[in-house]
Parts: structure tokens; C-alpha cells; sequence
DNA sequence: GACTAATTACACAGGTCTGTGTACCTTTTT
DNA sequence: AAAAAGGTACACAGACCTGTGTAATTAGTC
């Protein structure tokens, strides 16, 4: 009988309010001290679960890097969906831009780590985009998939700044001038 | 007789060197003993030209802000050369994203004078454009305009993160597109 | 009850950071 | 030569940060 580990909750704490801090207030702005007075626990149990806090910040970054989920719907709809639900996000005053550029930006070239999982992030979502284009016949299916990762990336950014969830309707505009481009056929978007 | 102060050399060094290190490195990760060590200052000099740290990181940012000067050639080729002189600085070592983004992502919430001046960068950048669309006759340059914009940026995240000087190809594309949708003859792109 | 594992309180080391105080020096101006 | 301005060296205060050591305490399991 393995123990079962039946007890990730506090691991599962530490990770939730360590995400909430850091997202919020930048990774430098935050030491564990803040996190685990925030939990109401010791340091040193936050330094049982975590070996350090580069530890604890890949974990925060890998428990952000969350697949897209396959849906039922019709590609382009899942497409422009993504502008949407930016927009819903934005909306939301605990938006604070994308967490890996974010990451990227604050610790620099300091940490290669960081910027492996962060290209990872980028990349799997532009693939996602690559495939919805794919199922849609579109020719350039790698070039515009690249493009509309620079739509969302760019509303997110702009968001981040100007908090201006209209970021997202424009970028959902563009995006849908470029998908009728590529001859596929749009609905009364 | 104003005294005329002849020699703004030490602050101008002072501020030279902020704004590398504060750039490449990150705005929390330079420390004023960083900046002065770099220079072959003493931290005192620097602290009688700025009182603070915080008067450091406005100076680099006023700095950093500079308008888009006026340009002889047509308005088509200076929004598509945009994505042009991108792309060069991508490909350029000691490119490492937007100033302005990156300091709001790095001091959050916790600044807001920081704040305030990126949304006047962005929003310079903004209405440059539209002036542009607008002599091209463009029907909704505004809406236009802030979607050139988000594609700017957009393009400027993922390159910070990937290093990929394509980003800027891949965005001037969609640009290419959403002028051509707009009415505005472009060159062979 | 006895054993085990997790958690706590708390002090502390060693480092970095911002910002100041002070006394001395060097350069320029008058 | 005298005065003023700017720079230097250096110590230091006070805060914060990461990470560790240790002994006491609680909770869960056999």
C-alpha cells in the first residue's frame, strides 16, 4: 500500500496564494515571507514543501501553463472565442497581463528556465491557433497562426497598461479581417 | 549672471547608465550601488543628483519617451516601416521588450506615476497613427489605428520572450492586410 | 498509549537594498 | 588668493530578503 499521499493541501495553499501574490504584485515585489504570513503558517513549513523560492516560482509559472482545452465548437468560433474571453479577463480587476512575459520581463536574463517554460507557453498556444487553421483549409496556416498570437499578445499588453478591455475587441476585429483574408468564412462577427 | 550649468555631463552619465542597466536588467534587479559602480561614481554623487530611486526610474522613463518625429515620406510607408525598424531592433542583442511594459509589469499596482506615463506612450504612439490613417482617408482610423497598435506591441511581447525578429515580419503582414481591407493601396509589401 | 509526521515559534546568519552623515579633496570661478 | 561647487571615500542606520537550525507542539496512525 503506497501512503497515499492524501494531504497536497497545504502544498496546494502555498501554490494558490504564492500565484495570487506574484501575478498580482510581481515575483521580486513578493518574499515567502509575505506568502506564508498570508496562509497564517510558518516559513519554515512553506521551505518543507518548496527547497527555495525559484522553486516555488517555476511551480507557480508551470501551474499557469494551462493546455487549451479541445472544444466542440466550430474552429472559428473557438478562434475568435479567445478575444472574448480576453475581453471577459480584462474586465476583471485582477488582470494584470500575461504571466510569463511578465516573469520574462522582471527577472530578465538572469533566469533561463523562466524563458524556456515562457516560449513553451507562447508556442503551444500558437500551435493550438495552427490547428483550429489547419481544420479550416486556411493556406498560410503557420503564418497566421503567428499572427493572431501577436493579436493576443498585443491586447494583453495594451490591457496591461491602459486597462481597456476594448484592447480585446480590437484585436478580435483584426483578427477577423485577417481570418475572411485567408477565405474563411466568418459569421456576423 | 545665471551660474548656466555648464556640465550636465554627470547627471546625463548617471541617467545613460540607469537606463542600460535599468533596461537589460530590470528596474528591481539594478541597485543604485550597481549604477554608481558602473559609472566609477560614488553612490553620493548619484544621490545629489537624484534625491531618489524612485526620481531615477521617472528620469529613465521620461527618457525613454520619445515621439515619433515627422517624416517625409508617404504615411503608408512610415506605419509599414514601423514593423521595419522592429524588426531590426529585434535582431539587435540588447533588445528586451517595451520599457513601459515592462515596468508596469515589475512595479504593479505600487506605482502609479508609472503608470500614467506609459498609457501617455502608448497613446502618443496611438494617435500618431491615426493621423497617419486619416490622411490616407481611412474611414475608421481610430479603430484602425488601435489595432496597428496592438499588433506594435504585440509583436514587441512575443519577441521578448521568443527572439524572434520574425514577430515583426508576421505582425507588419496583418497590417499589410488590415490597411488593404481599409481602402489603402499598398505598395508590394 | 506509542510512534510518526507535519507544523509551529523563534532566533539567527549573511546578504542586499535605499538613503544619510561627514570630513576631505579637486576644480572652477571670482 | 579666496570662495564656492561638485565629487570622493567611507561608515552607518534601518529595512528587507532568503534560507537554516532547533526544540516544542499538534495531529494522525497503528
Amino acid at each position: 500500500m503506497a501512503p497515499l499521499p492524501a494531504k497536497p493541501a497545504m502544498k496546494d495553499r502555498i501554490l494558490e496564494t504564492a500565484d495570487r501574490l506574484f501575478y498580482l504584485q510581481g515575483i521580486r515585489a513578493v518574499g515567502v515571507d509575505t506568502i506564508a504570513a498570508e496562509i497564517g503558517i510558518s516559513k519554515r513549513t512553506l521551505y518543507n514543501h518548496f527547497p527555495s523560492k525559484d522553486a516555488l516560482i517555476s511551480a507557480y509559472l508551470a501551474r499557469r501553463f494551462v493546455a487549451p482545452r479541445p472544444s466542440g465548437k466550430p474552429p472559428v468560433e473557438q478562434i475568435l472565442g479567445t478575444f472574448d474571453s480576453l475581453e471577459r479577463r480584462f474586465s476583471a480587476r485582477d488582470f494584470r497581463g500575461c504571466p510569463f512575459v511578465n516573469a520574462v520581463a522582471e527577472l530578465g536574463t538572469e533566469d533561463q528556465s523562466v524563458r524556456k517554460i515562457a516560449i513553451a507557453f507562447k508556442e503551444s498556444r500558437r500551435l493550438w491557433f495552427r490547428d483550429l487553421l489547419v481544420q479550416l483549409a486556411v493556406a498560410d496556416a503557420e503564418g497566421l497562426a503567428t499572427q493572431l498570437a501577436v493579436l493576443v499578445d498585443g491586447c494583453i499588453a495594451q490591457d496591461l497598461v491602459r486597462n481597456d478591455p476594448a484592447m480585446a475587441r480590437a484585436a478580435k476585429a483584426a483578427a477577423t479581417v485577417l481570418l475572411a483574408n485567408a477565405g474563411v468564412k466568418v459569421g456576423g462577427g
